[in-house]
DNA sequence: CAATTTAATATTGTATACAAAACTATAATA
DNA sequence: TATTATAGTTTTGTATACAATATTAAATTG
C-alpha cells in the first residue's frame, strides 16, 4: 500500500498521447461518437501504434473513450453533466475514505501534511505563482493522501481513475493562486481535523469539495466547445 | 450511453489472459510483491508479448497489480479485507446509483426487468442448472443494468471497473442454483420497487448486497490460498 | 430501383525486431 | 571489508510486419 502505482511512469510518448487526448476529449475537440483511428492518431503525432494503443485503453479506463464490440474506439464526448456527476463521485468516494479513516483505530497522517505544506511552500514563494499544472498536481496530492489513509485498497482504485480526468480539468480551469489560497486554507483546516479524529471533518471536507466543483465547473464550461 | 463498453471484445487472446490472470491472483497463486515478466507469462501462455501487455494495463486498472514507477508489473495480493472492501464500495456505488433513480424524472426500466427474466429463465430450465459463470454473468447484468440507469457515466465507469474483479469472485465461489434462487427472488422485489419508485428499494438494496456479500466472502476464503 | 452479394479497402490484433532503460553480478578501489 | 565502477544481462517501450476481421464500395440480381 505504500507503493504509488503509476502507469506510464517510463512510458513517455504514451503519456504524453494520453494527457493531450484527454484534455482534448475534455475541451470537446473531438466529436462525441467520432471515432479514433489508431493509424490516423499516430501519423498526427509522429510515432508508431504501440503507445498509440496503450493510451487508447487507458482513456477507456477513464470513460472518456468506449470500446467498440467490433474492435475500434469512440469518443464519448465529455458534457457540463459529466463534470458534475464526475466532482459527486469524487464527493462520495472522498467521503467514505474519511470515514474510514475516523473509524479505524491507528493511522498515518504524515503524507498528508506533507502534501499540505508542499502546496503551501510552493504558493508562499513571492512573485513566482506556480502554473496551474503545478498547483493540480499538488492539490490532487493531497486528496490523494486522505484516499490512502484509508487504507483502502479498491476505494484507491475507483478514486484514482476519476483522479487523472479530474486533475486534467484543474489544468484546464486554470486556477490562479488566489483561488487556490481559498483551497489550502481549507486543507488545513480538514487536515487538522482529521488528526483529531474530529467528526466535523466530514462536513468541512464536503464543504471544500463543494466550494471547489461550483468555482471549477463554472470555469470550465466557459472552456468547453459544446 | 446506450452502447456497452466491452474492452477485448475483440482481442480473444487478451481476453482470455486477463481472465486467467485475475482469477489466479484473487485465489493467490501468485505471491504478493513478486513481478510479472511480460515475456515470462508469454512464454506460458504461449503467446507473444502484445497481448500480455493488454492484460497487464487492464489488471493494473482493476487494482490486482502495480505498475512500478521504473517500468514493470508487481502482484498486489488480494485479501479477505480488500474483498470486504471492494463488496462495500460495490454497495456505495449502486446505492448511489439507486438514488439517482429515484431522484430522476423518467428512466427507461426495460433493460432491468430483461436482464432479470434472463435469468429467471434460464435458472428455470428444469434439469439443467447452470454453471457458475453462466449466472455469474446474468447477476452481474442485472446490476450493470441498474447501474445504467441512473444515466451516471462516471459512476458506470467506477462499477463496471470493479465489477470485473467482482464477476471473477462470483465465478470462483461457484454458487449454487438454490443460492441463486434467492438472489433473484430479491432483484424480483428490488426491480418492483425501483418502477414504482419506492424509496423502499434502498433499503431492500442494502439488504440483498449484504446478504450476498456474507455469503459470497464466506465462500470465497475457502478457496483463497492465504 | 431496392436489396443482396461480392470485391476492395481500412482497421485492428498479434507477432517479431530493436533500442533504451533498469537491474545484477562481477571487478576494482579505498 | 565495504563501496563504488563497470560490464553483462534482463526487461521494457516503441516500431514495424503480417494476418484476420470489419467496414465500405461496387456489382449483381430480383
Amino acid at each position: 500500500m505504500n507503493k504509488i502505482d503509476d502507469p506510464l511512469a517510463r512510458s513517455l510518448q504514451a503519456k504524453e498521447i494520453l494527457k493531450r487526448l484527454r484534455t482534448d476529449i475534455i475541451l470537446g475537440e473531438y466529436k462525441s461518437g467520432s471515432r479514433l483511428i489508431e493509424s490516423k492518431v499516430a501519423d498526427q503525432l509522429g510515432c508508431s501504434r504501440a503507445p498509440i494503443r496503450t493510451a487508447f485503453q487507458l482513456l477507456s479506463q477513464e470513460g472518456l473513450v468506449l470500446n467498440l464490440s467490433n474492435g475500434g474506439t469512440e469518443v464519448i464526448g465529455f458534457t457540463s453533466k459529466q463534470a458534475h456527476d464526475l466532482f459527486e463521485l469524487r464527493l462520495l468516494l472522498e467521503q467514505k475514505a474519511l470515514e474510514q479513516i475516523l473509524a479505524n483505530r491507528s493511522f498515518h497522517f504524515r503524507p498528508l501534511f506533507e502534501s499540505m505544506e508542499q502546496l503551501e511552500q510552493r504558493l508562499s514563494i513571492p512573485g513566482n505563482a506556480p502554473s496551474s499544472a503545478e498547483t493540480s498536481v499538488l492539490d490532487i496530492q493531497f486528496h490523494r493522501s486522505l484516499v490512502m489513509m484509508s487504507e483502502n485498497s479498491p476505494l484507491l482504485v475507483a478514486w484514482n481513475t476519476m483522479a487523472n480526468v479530474f486533475q486534467a480539468i484543474l489544468e484546464i480551469t486554470n486556477m490562479t493562486s488566489p483561488t487556490y489560497q481559498q483551497f489550502y486554507e481549507s486543507h488545513r483546516r480538514l487536515a487538522d481535523l482529521v488528526i483529531q479524529r474530529n467528526p466535523d471533518s466530514i462536513s468541512e471536507l464536503r464543504h471544500h469539495i463543494a466550494n471547489a466543483n461550483e468555482i471549477i465547473i463554472a470555469r470550465l464550461e466557459k472552456n468547453m466547445k459544446t
